[in-house]
RNA sequence: GGCGACGUACCCAAGUGGCUAAGGGAGAGGUCUGCAAAACCUUUAUGCCCCGGUUCAAAUCCGGGCGUCGCCUCCA
């Protein structure tokens, strides 16, 4: 496998460190708001590749945080007059119904920083025994120049980033671009006794922390957005390393932006859309399916028709999968057919080796369609059993290792709807179109959409 | 200003040195059907932002433009 390396710039075999298993850590959500669909973008594309992981046959520990204690949540729980435990716990809940919904799968471990307190704490004070880490009036700040390496993940120099100067003015900052470890709390702040005095944890330090706490260092993967490089992960590389000594990480991975009108989603912009609203309007599986099917480094940008155009090809392949699974009780009048077979085999080749060349999902899907387009052909013209389940086999397979799932479960009918079926088949045999097309359009309006086919009639949900 | 990414058909989107440039959507024509839907067949880029260059050979490499976006500040 290849996997493309933000540190390196290019793509490089993947070796684990441990055979057979993999170890990637993956910046989570600050739970102080619903997650947009630009965050969702992200946390479906670390579960896929997870997924592929587990596919080829690693056993991966996935390793997720959650900030829980932030300045974000504090304003938060202050406007609610709520407490900041109140604010993290809801919101987590209500990531877990978004991330489900999506399909994402749950991680190994969900580390929160308040409950890595003793953990943080230790960290800092090697880094301060160190030397890497100074104290000020209002909290511990590590020190960048004393990290000879600083700026290698994002490319930058510590110069240019000084004279660019849009860093916040702080005095008792020895550099401008040093940042907190350790912030000291302020009247009516919640806190964490330390031995700098009673505050909370700098951003930066839970990813060390939490990483290096369940992964070690160092540890194969570690992912996040886009947005995360610098100066998130540009942080995270300089605490972990100055503290071990040994290289933080060793495949760093960033998915690209979810765009809309081409920018980027941002809250500040209020150009954004929350999972929540999203779902209300498509279905997950949909949403998911319209992630995956640009290559996950590049930008996609939203829109409800792009939405719509990955809601047809999504129905193109679950129409295909569903004619398949029918066919099943017919199975005896088909003759045989191998070349079935040996295309779902040879399919599922491709999708593996697309997917190898850094989860190369859009040319993985393409795969998919191929056989859809194979197997429709043959349906008119008959193939054996096994053929037949081995092409349902294989592009729900495939699917499924993108975590969409085609959920074709037969559903009962309400009696009334099933009347009006059998109804309208009496209307057709008397050749009474007219009726027969008004019970087609009265059951289109409560979302059942009907098809004849040679075999019966048959019905689908929209 | 520094650093970086991207620009492929009407839309989305792979491909990054060499068979006729994947795949999906949309459009057009056809098969099937009472009609519709689904499905199938045919069709839609002699060309991959522009201009140079390297090469037997470039969408793909190099140089220069133009355009779009991002990071440099909390942000997935």
């Amino acid at each position: 496998m290849r996997i493309y390396n933000t540190m390196t710039g290019t793509k490089e075999e993947f070796v684990p460190l441990k055979k057979d298993c993999v170890g990637m850590y993956v910046c989570g959500p600050t739970v102080y708001n619903y997650i947009h669909i630009g965050n969702a973008r992200s946390f479906v594309v670390f579960d896929m590749v997870r997924r592929y992981f587990e596919y080829r046959g690693y056993d991966v520990t996935f390793v997720q945080n959650f900030t829980d204690i932030d300045d974000k949540i504090i304003r938060k729980a202050n406007e609610e007059g709520a407490s900041v435990f109140e604010v993290s716990e809801r919101y987590i809940g209500e990531y877990f119904k978004d991330a489900d919904a999506l399909g994402i799968e749950r991680a190994t471990v969900y580390p929160r920083a308040t409950r890595v307190m003793e953990d943080i704490i230790s960290f800092i004070s090697d880094l301060v025994g160190k030397g890497y880490a100074y104290g000020t009036q209002d909290g511990v700040y590590f020190s960048v120049e004393k990290f000879k390496d600083y700026g290698k993940l994002s490319k930058k120099n510590t110069d240019d980033l000084i004279s660019g100067a849009r860093v916040d003015v702080n005095e008792q900052k020895k550099n401008p671009l040093d940042f907190a470890l350790w912030k000291l709390a302020k009247p009516g702040e919640p806190y964490w006794e330390s031995p700098w005095g009673q505050g909370r944890p700098g951003w930066h330090i839970e990813c060390s922390v939490m990483s290096s706490k369940y992964l070690g260092n160092p540890f194969d993967i570690h992912g996040g957005g886009p947005d995360l490089v610098f100066p998130h992960h540009e942080n995270e590389i300089a605490q972990s390393e100055a503290k071990s000594g040994v290289r933080f990480v060793n495949y760093w991975m960033h998915a690209g932006y979810l765009n809309i009108d081409n920018q980027k989603m941002s809250k500040s912009l209020g150009n954004f859309f929350t999972v929540r609203e999203i779902l209300d309007r498509y279905d997950p599986m949909t949403v998911r399916f319209f992630m995956l099917s640009a290559h996950y480094r590049n930008p996609i940008n939203f829109s409800f028709e792009l939405l719509d155009q990955a809601q047809v090809g999504l129905d193109r392949i679950k129409n295909c999968v569903f004619r398949l699974r029918e066919l099943k009780g017919r199975a005896g009048e088909c003759a045989g057919d191998k070349e079935v077979l040996q295309y779902a085999e040879e399919q599922r080749q491709n999708f593996i080796s697309s997917m190898d060349d850094d989860f190369n999902t859009a040319e993985a899907i393409s795969h998919i369609f191929n056989m859809v387009s194979f197997a429709n052909t043959r349906i008119d013209d008959g193939s054996g059993q096994a053929a037949i389940d081995c092409a349902a086999d294989a592009v729900t397979e495939l699917m499924g290792v993108l975590g969409i799932s085609l959920d074709i479960k037969k559903e009962l009918l309400d009696e009334e709807i099933e009347r009006q079926i059998e109804e309208r088949q009496q209307a057709r045999r008397r050749k009474d179109y007219a009726a027969a097309d008004n019970i087609r359009d009265e059951l289109k309006a409560k979302g059942i959409i009907l098809e004849d086919t040679p075999q019966g009639v048959r019905w689908k949900r929209r």
